[in-house]
This record gives C-alpha cells, structure tokens and sequence, in this order.
DNA sequence: TATAAATCCTCCTCCACGGGGAGAGTCAAG
DNA sequence: CTTGACTCTCCCCGTGGAGGAGGATTTATA
C-alpha cells in the first residue's frame, strides 16, 4: 500500500491529509473536523476549493496535548481555556477534586446497586428508597402512648370530631402522619404522636395540641402498598438505604398515610409513605 | 401560604398539578414534562382544553422507582426497560459491572491527573504522552555500537548515499528512526538501530539490511520539541506515564525524527517523537 | 484515457437529561 | 378587574462526536 495520495510535499514541508494525519495519530477524522469547526485545532492549511484541509508537523503538538486532556477527562471546553493561555496547573487542581468527587458518587451507585441485589433473597426488593424534602407545616396533634397499633384505629374518629369542634380546615393536599417516639420498635405502649396538617394555628384542647413541624430538609422515603401489616419490612428497606449510603437517622420517623380504608376499598391498594429524617454522613 | 389551587378533589381522589406534584417528591417540573413525553410515567388525567397534568397518588409507586434507579445512574431508556417487563435484577447486574468499569477508568483517570500535578517541581509538565498505533513498515536498517550519541550525525550520510546506490524510495509519509537495543541508557557504546521506512525491500548490502518491522498496537509516545540534549526529561515523562497508568513497556524504544536540521533553522522547532511499545497490565 | 475505488467535503440528525426562555393561556385571591 | 402565580407548547442549547446522505475530488487500474 502507497500512502503518496494522502500527502504533498511543499517547501521542505509535508503537509498530511485529514484520513492520514488521524491515522497517525489514532484520532477520528470526524474528531478533527469537529476540533476545527469550535477552533480548538485548525489545520495548517485548507484549500480554498475542494476545502480539504492539510496538517503538518505544526499541529503535532497541540493534538497531544488535546488528546492527553481528553484522555484525563477534561471537557473540549477546559482544552480550550488551557490553550488560552490559563494555567494548565488549575484546570489539573480542580479535575483533580472532580474526579474524586466522581469516584465517590458512583462508589455509592455501586454500593446502593449492591444493596438492592443483595435482598433479593428477601422479597423487599419492592421498595425503592428515595430522598425527599419534609416541608414545615402547622398540624393539629395528639400525642399518647396506646397499647398496641390497632388501638390507633379507636382514637382516629375522636380526633377527627374534635378538630371538627374546632373548626379546623385541614391542609391541601393532605398530609396525615404518625410520629414514633420510641427509638426503636416497639409491639406495645408504643408511643405516637398522630399529626393532620392544618391551615393554622388554633387554641390547644385537651385532647389537641397545634404546633409547627418544622421542614426537613432530607428524609429518606419509601413507599408500602398494602395492608400495615407488611410495614416492618418497608422500615427495614429504608433502614437498609439510610446504612449502606452513608447516612444517619436524625429524628423520628413518620408514616404519612396517603391512601387508605378512607378512599379505598381494597387493603391492597392502600398507600403509606414511610418517612425517616436523615443527614449526610461528614 | 395556602396551595389549594394547586390541587383538585373528585371523588376521593385528590389530583395534584405538576408543580405541587413536584415538590412533593423533589423533582423539576421540566423533568416531569420529559417522563411524560418519553412515556415513562404519565398523568393520571391531562386536561383537554388546558393541557394541564394532573397527578394522583397512582403515580407515586412509579415516580419513586423511577427516582431511585436514576439516583443510581440508570438511563431513563434502562428504567423503561424495566417498567416493560425486563427483570430489574438483571440490569442491575449489568450496571454493578458499568458502575466497577467507570469507578476503574475515573480512578485511572485521577492517578492521572496526580502524576502531571506531581511533576510540575520538575519541568516536565510539557510533556504529554498519548497512547497510538505504530504501522508496520518495510525499513532499511543499519544496525551499529556508536561510541556516543554524537557520532550518529557522522553515519547518516553514507547511509543516505548507499539508499539512493539502491535505488531506495522513502515511503510517504517519511518514517525515520532509531531503535535503541540497550535495555538500559547509556552514554557510551550505544546500540543502535537506524531505520528508515521506504515502500519496497531490496537485496541487503553491506551496510544496509532491509526487513520488516512489525505493527506495534500500542505505544506510548511523547513529542519532544528542540534540541537532542532534551531527551532524557522527555524519556522519563514517558517511563513515568507508562508507571502510572499500569502499562508495561514490551520492546525497545525509538526516537521518530519528525523535524530537524534538514527542514528547520532553528534548533528550537526540532520535532522529535519518543515511542515505547507498551502494553497494559492484566 | 476512461472508469472504479478511495477519500474528501458539507450538511443533517441523533444520543441523555433536561435548562432556559418566549409567548400565551389559566387559575385563585383581593 | 387586575395581579401574580401557575401552566401550557415550542424552540434552541449543551457533550463529543457517530452515522449517513449526497456530491466533489483524487488516485489507481484497465
């Protein structure tokens, strides 16, 4: 094979054609097209008519060192800059920090994906854990430490009269939850505070207490689709997450109920958030 | 602030617009629009006249799932995917193996970055090294022990006389250079190899041996610009490069003369390329 | 010298994930 | 009725080129 074709000679200078200067220097000719059109490597001649473009040795260089940038991850836009003159020692610096940052994000991807492989053994596959803001709100609650959770069935309607008797105009959309004192799980005297978002403050009774709940600025979701029942397992899976993410619990944790016996008729189809304030782990 | 115009009940049913909808799960309006678009998650309900989105509870379950595979870098085509039907273990799999392969490259890419950082104390920062093919090519070689490195501007002349005794065409673009057979750098007693790639093998003469040089996949090159006393900062750019990035240099090095004394005045413009045969670690 | 093969050109669309903005319609409150 | 918040559709923008259409040019071969 015979490469004369793909160069001239002029002038004790070669000048090589775009398909041979991009084999020589394992670059895509589409890549060298594109490096001219945003100016960041022009050849060091074009032909006015046929508008070929013809490299020398000139631009041997500069094409290393293109391509050594591309190769650490800089952007074409960062090769610019460094060829416009800013110091090549602070673009390294600052990919530097975000390759770092890059390493640890998709450490945690890998680590999540993990986890979610992990318990498959486990059916709590189902639950996707995501990270949400609690915004502040006014609510109407009652705090008490009931026997055991069916009794939280008992002192719903009561509640719900008294807030009637108070002329309280429930929040829209709704947000109706339990908070949990307890530290830890507990199948009795479990202590609950029962919350239902209202648009403002009335006088205390003595069965209700208004207060602002303040916002939450990260809390770690997920959803349960079905009877209550099955609740243990949808707080595993967050507690799951909250681990192997690398971040801390750092209040109590709600339930908002969503759907329920209220608007659906099949348990099935009932709908509870469970919501746990967490933070970023230093 | 009260929202109840953002959000309408029917029913039982409470429908929420896009921005309420969006706030309540930490995600842009934009966002929502492109799911919609791309079929990934749908309205419960889209008015006819207004065109406004109306979202309900329903969405829920999908929005976090959707949330939750993107936090862990799946495409939104992936998480369609799975919405289809495809097993959701499977791609997870599949992007455990993607996430371990870019967390490689990006930790490459870092070791990278940190060795230029470090050799700025030096100035060998002007240096970058690229990784490219070198071709096979039919040379006419003189193989000799030159007493140093300055002798070799005393060889090259009769060695250019007896190429054009043979009738020798240099190949197109030109290709000259040494191959040093010395493991390691010396001063003296150099072996050396001249090459110079021309486009058909002749009959040996005493001085000249003609063979082929084999395609070498990858090499690890450096452009060297000035005189010939420069070399050895670019040499060990390149020895650091190859450390660094967990190659292994697998024959000789050559030195291409790119430009020089024959095409340049000035010793400044001297172009010189430094090639390792390299190959990677496991 | 004619033609086929290789190479080059410009111009177009496409990828993922929306961001930003223009221009216009809709909704609730005062 | 106005005001301001909200929503709609439509269009362009970015990364770093890939892929291809359609056409022109150059080189090798017959």
């Amino acid at each position: 094979m015979n490469e004369t074709y793909h160069c001239e000679r002029k002038e004790n200078t070669v000048y090589y054609k775009i398909g041979l200067f991009s084999k020589m220097n394992r670059v895509t000719i589409k890549a060298l097209r594109h490096y001219d059109e945003i100016g960041l490597l022009a050849p060091a001649f074009i032909e006015k008519f046929t508008g070929y473009r013809y490299y020398t040795s000139e631009q041997l260089p500069v094409l290393h060192q293109i391509l050594a940038l591309r190769e650490m991850g800089f952007t074409l836009d960062e090769i610019k800059q460094v060829q416009g003159g800013i110091p090549e020692r602070n673009l390294l610096q600052q990919k530097k920090l975000e390759l770092m940052h890059k390493i640890a994000e998709d450490t945690m991807r890998l680590s999540q994906v993990e986890s979610y492989l992990a318990k498959n053994d486990g059916d709590t596959g189902e639950y996707h854990v995501i990270l949400k803001e609690l915004p502040q709100v006014i609510v109407a609650s009652m705090r008490t430490i009931v026997p055991g959770y069916d009794s939280l069935f008992h002192i719903l309607p009561p509640m719900g009269a008294e807030m009637e008797r108070l002329d309280c105009v429930c929040a829209v959309p709704e947000y109706c939850f339990n908070i949990y004192h307890d530290g830890e799980y507990r199948e009795t005297d479990v202590d609950v505070e029962i919350c239902e978002a209202v648009t403002e403050k009335k006088a205390d009774s003595d069965m209700l207490t208004f207060k602002i709940i303040n916002r939450v600025e990260n809390a770690a979701c997920a959803l349960h689709k079905g009877s209550y029942v099955g609740f243990p397992r949808a707080y595993n899976a967050v507690l799951k997450w909250v681990e192997n993410n690398g971040y801390e619990i750092i209040d109590n944790p709600r339930e908002s109920y969503i759907d329920g016996v209220w608007n659906k008729d099949s348990e099935a189809d009932w709908l509870t958030e469970i919501q746990f304030p967490v933070r970023k782990l230093s």
